[in-house]
RNA sequence: GCUCUCGUAGUUCAAUGGAUAGAACACCAGCCUUCUAAGCUGGUUAUCUAGGUUCGAUUCCUAGCGAGAGCACCA
């Protein structure tokens, strides 16, 4: 357990004792708003009721009464409120002894108690373009499966690809259609990364050349069947693209430091899926009704969920019911997560009722995010209207560079680049983690390019600049610096006081996160943190100050660099040593 | 028509039912012979409307208004 939730557990059961009830829990201890009336808070709503006394006398009862403890310097009575103010000495001595000997682990808990969680995200379409909302999908769904580790739980990281839908049979029909000599010469000459990229182009041409011949329809469902079928001409064209579009995705995953401990594809599923359904109708779970397959679920409110069509081609649901199936057997799950778009959230609801019906065991849950739109409206990437992952990282990248290099001329090309791709990668991802998942993104390439204010930069130069002073402190350690006598002054003692306040809430904001699957509140506790810190930054020298306080400043600024570090890492955003 | 989400400053976003509703961007004025100015300091501006529950509501409930999304052969 941490040293903040001890101490708020201490004074807790202190008030306990006073009123000789177990009535104050450690949770019932708030933050006041401002940092001058103390550091924690309990409104004495509730043990006034207890008590029988107005909430005033009840604060000022317990407030005259309350006993000396080590942890707390003073206790003071704010009209219904009685405020803490913690021992700075005794504080900042365990914090951040506590962080600067956990390391990388600070932060860590284990509330999930090892309990297997696994968690679907990036489920992209082949044959397709990667966009930004696809983005959002990944950096979701990969700082949630970090932030579930973090707390505990047995993380499992998956992705499930779609690879076998009408789309793959658009692209394919247009691609190597006749009459694209656009494409024909293009795939003559065209390196191997860019072909998955090429195919969403495709795609995005298919569909328009969909709308001006009447007989494409047609020609795509030819298509279709003939790759279902697994064999013939088509079929290669689909196996040889979809490597194509399975290389791209690989890439970007490397790229974005992203590893998942399998992909399952629909094309693996859908016969177990088609079996599944049989079994069902069989059993009654399913009906046949106008020709179509369904689960009828009035009764529970969620309407009708469609498995095959009336014409015996299945859809979406079917390698869904086979593959949560697959996932609880095969991983032994206590848990299902699957991070989709919230428009996804009614057939999430239906599966998992589907499910339940048919005897699955584990807890299914929809993580579902808003969608990510352009300030010109929504994406689409029939219509070819969307900013591609490709083009976005390009940009991010050019911009950096060109930052880098103003800053550094002395640096080599070579690590200006690599400094660039931090700051690309952190950029990318901050932006789609930072609101929370009920908001629409309304994606700003021009603020996205952005270094300052609530950005993943902001928070790696924070973390640089810390570790400019200890590399500093390191080379001239043996030099006894100014002696600036040992008095510090109050305003530095309040400002050094505030940031290991923030310190110590670290381990808050990750138990908030996990219970909530937010990323966003690491985002948010990281912001506020590298605030105070650039504060304190600017307003108490570390290096230049007496030699002791010199060491438990420099202590302190290690413990502020851990927790920066930990806190991105649990978004997957690296930090650099210079920037 | 039914269901879900959202409505806070010029813009983009915060705020476990708690004290004076916070940031960022943009704009204006300052700060580099002290540790990286991708930084810091100061300044202007906001809870859609009407009821209800509560000691207390941006938060919960009801109704309305506005925006978006979903609801049988799309994924």
């Amino acid at each position: 357990m941490y040293s903040l939730e001890k101490i708020k557990i201490e004074i807790a059961g202190e008030i306990n004792r006073m009123i000789g009830k177990d009535l104050v829990q450690a949770s019932d201890l708030v933050y006041p708003p401002d940092a001058g009336m103390g550091d924690l808070s309990l409104p004495c709503f509730n043990p006034a009721r207890e008590l029988k006394k107005s909430p005033v006398e009840t604060a000022k009862k317990l407030g005259s009464e309350f006993p000396k403890i080590d942890s707390v310097a003073t206790v003071s009575v704010a009209g219904p409120y009685l405020n803490f103010k913690l021992d700075k000495i005794y504080f900042s001595k365990i914090i951040v002894t506590e962080i600067n000997k956990l390391k990388d682990k600070y932060g860590n808990n284990d509330t999930g108690k090892g309990r297997r969680v696994m968690i679907e995200y990036s489920n992209a379409n082949t044959h397709k373009e990667y966009h930004i909302g696809h983005l959002r999908n990944l950096c979701f769904g990969d700082a949630v499966q970090r932030i579930l580790a973090a707390n505990g739980y047995k993380s499992l990281p998956v992705s499930y690809i779609n690879d076998f839908g009408i789309h793959a049979a658009k692209t394919i029909w247009w691609t190597f259609h006749p009459d694209n000599k656009y494409a024909k010469a293009v795939l003559a000459d065209l390196e191997p990364e860019k072909r998955g990229a090429f195919l969403g182009e495709m795609y995005a041409a298919s569909c328009q050349r969909e709308k001006e011949d009447k007989l494409a329809k047609q020609m795509i469902e030819l298509v279709m069947k003939k790759i279902e079928s697994r064999q013939g001409e088509e079929y290669e064209l689909w196996k040889k693209t979809r490597e194509w579009t399975i290389e791209q995705f690989d890439r970007i995953y490397k790229e974005l430091g992203i590893k998942f401990v399998h992909i399952f594809y629909e094309s693996e599923y859908i016969d177990q899926g088609r079996a599944e359904v049989n079994a069902m109708i069989k059993s009654g779970l399913l009906s046949v009704s106008q020709g179509a397959v369904i689960a009828d679920l009035e009764k529970y409110k969620l309407g009708v969920l469609m498995f095959l069509r009336s014409d015996g081609t299945a859809l979406y649901p079917v390698a869904d019911l086979a593959l949560a199936r697959t996932k609880v057997n095969n991983y032994d799950l206590d848990r299902s997560v699957y991070v989709t778009d919230t428009r996804q959230s009614l057939h999430f609801k239906q599966l998992f009722k589907v499910l339940e019906l048919s005897g699955l065991k584990a807890e299914m849950i929809n993580l579902g995010y808003e969608f990510v739109k352009l300030p010109g409206g929504m994406m689409s990437s029939r219509s070819g209207n969307v900013i591609t992952y490709e083009d976005l990282r390009g940009e991010l990248m050019k911009k950096a560079i060109r930052e880098t290099g103003q800053r550094h001329d002395d640096w080599s090309a070579v690590k200006i680049e690599t400094v660039a791709a931090a700051i690309t990668m952190g950029a990318l991802k901050f932006e789609m983690i930072k609101v929370g998942a009920d908001q629409v993104i309304t994606y700003d390439i021009d603020k996205a390019l952005k270094f300052e204010g609530f950005t993943a930069a902001y928070l790696q130069y924070a973390y640089a600049r810390i570790r400019s002073i200890i590399r500093k402190a390191n080379d001239d350690s043996a030099e006894p610096s100014v002696n600036t006598g040992n008095d510090k002054a109050d305003t530095e003692n309040d400002k050094e006081h505030e940031l290991i306040m923030t310190l110590s809430k670290y381990t808050e904001a990750v138990k908030m996160a996990g219970e909530e699957y937010d990323p966003s509140e690491i985002a948010k506790y990281l912001f506020g943190l590298a605030q105070i810190f650039n504060d304190y930054y600017h307003a108490v020298p570390v290096l230049k100050t007496d030699k002791a306080t010199r060491k438990a400043r420099l202590k302190l600024c290690e413990a502020v660099s851990s927790v920066i570090k930990n806190g991105l890492g649990l978004l997957g955003i690296g930090v650099v040593e210079e920037m």
